[in-house]
DNA sequence: GTTTACCTACCAAACGTTAGGTAGGATATA
DNA sequence: TATATCCTACCTAACGTTTGGTAGGTAAAC
C-alpha cells in the first residue's frame, strides 16, 4: 500500500475537509479513516498546511480536467455551460458536503499562505473555463466574459452554500432555475 | 459594566465569529477582547452553544431592524431592493469579515442544533423581505416571489465569500453590478 | 444577607507535532 | 551465497499547547 497510502489520505482529507474546513480537519480523525496512526500522515505530508495545500491542489487539478471533459462531450460551448451548475451538485450529492474552496474561502484569515494560493487557482480555473465559454457560446462580448464568468461563479456558489445549510438538493436545483430565469444562466 | 459586559460579549463574540467562524471562536480570546477573564463568560452564557446562539439571534435580530429601517427610508420598494446588496457590503468593509450566517452555513455539521436554527432564522428574515420587496415593485409575481428571493439572497452572499477570499471590495461591487446586468436584481 | 459580577486556579480532552523504534524489502559488497 | 547497509512505511509514546468547562473564592451592591 506504499504510494497507495498517500492517494488515500488525499482523498479522506479531502471529504473532512469538505464537511468540516480546515479548521475542523484533524490528523487523528483523517488516519482513522485511512486506517493509519496520525503519525505516519507526516511520512507523507511534512505539516498540515502541506497536507491541506495538496489536498486544494489536487482539488482544483480534477476540476480542470473534469470541466474539459464536460466542453469536450458536449455537443457545443452552449450546451457545456449549461451543465455547469451539474458540477457543483456533485458535492451536494457525496453527503451534502460543500466545495472545498468554499469553504477554505470562509476560513481564508485562518489558512496558512500556500492553502490559500490552490484555493484561488480552484477559482481561477472555474472563472477562466466559464469566461471561455460564454464567449465561444456568443452570450458575452470577449471584454465582458470574464465579469460575467466570475457572478455565475459565485451565485453557483452561493447557491450551494445555501442548500446545504438546509441539507436540501432540491433547494440547489430551485436555485439554479431562477438564475436561470432571470437571466444569469443560459437557459 | 453589568448588563454592558452581557452586550460587549455578544459584540466581540459576533466580530470574532464573523472572521474565523463557530469553530474559530474560542473564551480565552473573546475574554481578552472584552478586557475580562474566560471564566467569567459563563456568568453570561452558561456555554459556547448557548452563547454562538445568542450571538447569531442578535445577528438576524439586528438585519431585522436594519432591513426595516431601509425599506422605510427608500421613497418606494424598487429603491429599496436596489440597495439591499449595501446591507452585505458592510460586513466587508469592517476589515473584510463575512456574514456570520454563511460561515456558519459553511459549519453545520458542526453546529449545536440551537444555533443551526438561528443561522436559518437569518436567512429566513432576509428572503421574506426580499419577497415583499419584489412583489410591491411589481417585478415578479407574488407565487414567484420567494423564489427569486431565495436566489438573490443566495447570490448575494456567494458574491460576498468569493469578494472576501481575495479582500477585495470593488469585486463585490463588480458582481453586484453583473448581476444587475444580467437581470438578477433590478438596476 | 443574598445576589451580581467578576476572579484565581484548576481539569480532562483534543490538538499538531516529534522522538525513537520496528518489520520488511531493495541494493551492494564479500 | 551470505551479510551488511539502507530505505520505506508504518508504529507507540509522549511532547507542549489550546480547548470548553468547573470549583470555589472575593468584593461590592442591593
Amino acid at each position: 500500500m506504499s504510494t497507495n497510502s498517500k492517494e488515500a489520505i488525499l482523498a479522506a482529507a479531502r471529504q473532512i475537509a469538505q464537511a468540516h474546513g480546515y479548521g475542523g480537519l484533524n490528523f487523528r480523525d483523517l488516519a482513522a479513516a485511512v486506517g493509519i496512526k496520525a503519525a505516519s500522515i507526516y511520512h507523507h505530508f511534512p505539516s498540515k498546511a502541506d497536507l491541506a495545500a495538496a489536498v486544494a491542489k489536487r482539488y482544483w487539478e480534477d476540476t480542470a480536467v473534469e470541466l474539459e471533459a464536460m466542453a469536450a462531450q458536449a455537443p457545443n460551448a452552449a450546451a457545456a455551460l449549461r451543465r455547469y451548475p451539474q458540477a457543483f451538485r456533485r458535492a451536494l450529492e457525496n453527503d451534502n458536503r460543500l466545495c472545498l474552496c468554499s469553504f477554505m474561502s470562509a476560513e481564508v484569515d485562518d489558512l496558512p499562505d500556500i492553502v490559500k494560493a490552490e484555493v484561488r487557482a480552484f477559482a481561477d480555473v472555474n472563472v477562466a473555463w466559464l469566461a471561455k465559454g460564454l464567449v465561444a457560446a456568443g452570450i458575452v462580448a470577449p471584454d465582458k466574459a470574464e465579469a460575467r464568468a466570475r457572478a455565475i461563479f459565485a451565485a453557483i456558489s452561493g447557491a450551494q452554500l445555501m442548500a446545504r445549510s438546509r441539507a436540501d438538493i432540491s433547494l440547489y436545483d430551485t436555485l439554479v432555475d431562477s438564475y436561470r430565469a432571470a437571466g444569469l444562466l443560459p437557459a
